[in-house]
DNA sequence: GGAGATTAGGTTATAATGTTGCAATTCTAC
DNA sequence: GTAGAATTGCAACATTATAACCTAATCTCC
């Protein structure tokens, strides 16, 4: 199991970690990490709240960045294609992910409350890829899992 | 694991039923399956592949139904409400159910190739949530698995 | 260090998907 | 048959994502 969210943490932390591990996996790739790529980066892990491409925009304009869809877009496709975020698609949102570096299935719990969202381990998934590869007969290459529901806190605050 | 969409069907005998069953089901629950959505189910179950709302709308047409945006996704989220249809978060597209009636997760495989999709057992979904609940405290109300990649046929003809 | 190739970013427009609000109609139950 | 609920028609609009085309920056190789 990934980091868990609804522990108090210093967020600070989470957000220089995904950069410096994010600079690590560029120079490893021969990939850049210009300055739009590492503040969307960044934005991204402002919470741990998936985030519309939209929603970026105007942030992106307030500090002098360049703010058409494009640029957004673009940013968010470079760090998909490294595995620093995902897209959670019942939201049309994106979200830091915990533990880059590998490609790895995508798997999360959204709060419908407050829409945090877990990483959760994704081995049992991975079993469903197996089982549909036997007994299909097809080849899995991308995998996602969404849950819903209600976090620990907006349990509690009902 | 539902019924296998790359075996030969007689895919009449999938519509057909798929209908009836909406109709008990809408029994049962006192719904109304009104001709736009039956109509809307049944070019869902024209053949196997995830169908967007807005291709449906031209079909619709054709045949003297209204045929603005929201006729079509009130009908769908009609079906989605009785569990006839899922929705493929990562398509923005519709497939029918091949076990409606209870609720329970939607979980598919996708060819990236022809676009056919095939409905999982989602048993292993079901332990995520489970074990999601019991080490975080969450409570899963929703769940969605997609996997992707290449179906046998698709395989075989590169 | 300079030519050509590659990658990244700027800009405008537009496509694709989904929603809101309200009036009109149809159905259901009493 | 009438009140209330559910459904549909309709127009406008909101949100999300991409296409196309060009300029600028960076890299590579000699």
């Amino acid at each position: 199991m990934a980091q868990n969210v609804y522990k108090a943490h210093d967020h600070h932390a989470c957000i220089d970690s995904a950069v410096s591990r994010a600079r690590t996996l560029c120079e490893e790739q021969g990939a850049r990490l210009t300055p739009v790529r590492q503040r969307v980066l960044e934005l991204v892990w402002a919470n741990h709240k998936p985030v519309g491409a939209y929603d970026l925009l105007p942030k992106l304009a307030e500090e002098g960045f360049n703010s058409a869809p494009p640029t957004v877009y673009r940013a968010l496709d470079f760090l998909l294609d490294l595995g620093l975020v995902h897209r959670i698609s019942s939201l049309n949102a994106f979200i830091g992910c915990t533990h880059p570096g590998e490609a790895h299935p995508s798997c999360f719990f959204v709060c419908r409350e407050c829409g945090e969202a877990q990483e959760l381990d994704a081995e049992q998934v991975n079993k469903i890829a197996r089982q549909a590869e036997q007994m299909l007969g097809v080849k899995v290459e991308q995998q996602m899992t969404e849950l819903m529901g209600l976090c620990p806190r907006c349990q509690d605050a009902v």
